[in-house]
DNA sequence: AATCCGGGGCA
DNA sequence: TGCCCAGGATT
């Protein structure tokens, strides 16, 4: 194994950027803190390719930082609506109002002050700084963790703080002072599309000669993956409320917990009786009830069972159902709105017309 | 079906 | 300080 001695680490990473690295993604044009910060949000938990549509419409909308911060929060999420982790959502719309009260509408320049912001920790912060106005500061989110654990052979889980710490002392180490902006995009771009989870390239990496897990042929297992536990199981029973003129009864989530903030399908518990819940809740005169095939869907720490009563009704001319947390509306108006991916999913096909199992008897099964 | 994710919140 | 949590995509 070739050596690279940690002063040629940087240099060998950025000679690699300059050739192979992308330079024309959207937040790369016109790096703003507010649309560096923005791009770094939404690829905390997504991937480029799906990012960009999304960072585009969202740019679109909210051209600068104060458009965010006027913005009514429904109007951010459903911009935001199929990214997921919508808490994000929330802190980026927070934190925005945080700088257009209390700094005068202007991105903090230090990284204390960026980092006592919600939703941005150390690095984003970093990366905020680093990218846009070309400051030092370390970055370390999953791909460059996975770069450094491999580069350098780091044991153990990297959610372990003596890990972390370790790893957070070579980011610190390798920076250079010189290009750290184009330096940590570096990084990052070489773990995104080389040094990946499944299948590096290592043979096209730069890093390759000296690299501790490629030397040792442990690519797969480093960095240490996660102790596993096992996933439970919930249950619940969505209402999918109708009433004569294809209105559908949606409601509020709460802002903690699943789906916070959002729009969804009334819950129950799975063993109430649908038209009960209907007239007690709602004030509507349940007509008819059908189940639908349940659906489930998976979240990394429990799997979600969800139970469909439709319910044909009448809906009150006016009444409990016309607040903030529990409204009637029209399919036109599901397009504009802040809904959970499985939700519009559902509603996709429940409200879709010429769907043939309009006459088969109600499935009492889950499908699959 | 298992894995990943940067930061918030709470015991 | 050390868990637990979130919602999709990818593999």
């Amino acid at each position: 194994m070739t050596i690279t001695p940690p002063d040629r680490f940087a240099p060998t990473l950025l000679d690699w950027f300059d050739r192979h690295g992308r330079k024309d993604l959207p937040w790369q044009q016109q790096p703003t803190p507010y649309r560096v910060w923005v791009s770094e949000i939404m690829l905390q938990q997504t991937q480029v390719a799906v990012v960009i549509p999304y960072f585009v419409r969202f740019m679109a909308r909210f051209p600068a930082l104060n458009d965010l911060a006027d913005a009514p929060l429904d109007a951010v999420l459903a911009l935001w609506s199929g990214l997921g982790y919508y808490a994000r959502a929330r802190h980026l719309h927070q934190a925005a109002r945080l700088i257009r009260d209390q700094h005068q509408g202007v991105f903090p320049q230090d990284r204390q002050t960026i980092e006592s912001l919600p939703g941005i920790g150390r690095s984003t912060a970093g990366a905020i700084l680093s990218l846009a106005l070309g400051q030092c500061h370390p970055i370390l989110d999953g791909n460059v963790r996975r770069v450094f654990a491999r580069c350098f052979g780091v044991e153990g889980w990297p959610g372990q703080a003596a890990v972390q710490a370790r790893l957070w002392g070579l980011a610190e180490q390798l920076m250079p002072l010189e290009r750290v902006g184009a330096y940590n995009q570096a990084l990052m771009d070489l773990g995104a599309t080389l040094c990946t989870r499944a299948r590096p390239g290592c043979d096209r990496c730069p890093l390759a000669p000296s690299c501790v897990a490629r030397c040792q042929g442990r690519q797969s297992e480093l960095p240490q993956a996660r102790p596993a536990k096992p996933v439970p199981r919930r249950e619940t029973l969505l209402i999918l409320a109708r009433d004569p003129r294809g209105a559908v009864l949606l409601e509020r989530c709460p802002p903690a917990g699943i789906w916070g903030g959002l729009w969804s399908l009334p819950q129950t518990a799975p063993d109430r009786d649908p038209a009960q819940w209907c007239r007690e809740r709602t004030g509507a005169e349940p007509l008819r009830v059908e189940m639908r095939p349940a659906r489930r869907h998976s979240f990394s720490h429990f799997t979600l069972t969800m139970r469909i009563a439709e319910i044909w009704a009448i809906a009150p001319p006016r009444g409990v159902a016309d607040a903030d947390s529990q409204r009637w509306f029209s399919p036109g108006e599901l397009a504009g709105l802040g809904l959970p991916a499985p939700i519009r999913s559902i509603l996709a096909d429940q409200t879709a017309p010429s769907n043939a199992d309009s006459n088969q008897p109600p499935a009492q099964e889950e499908t699959k």
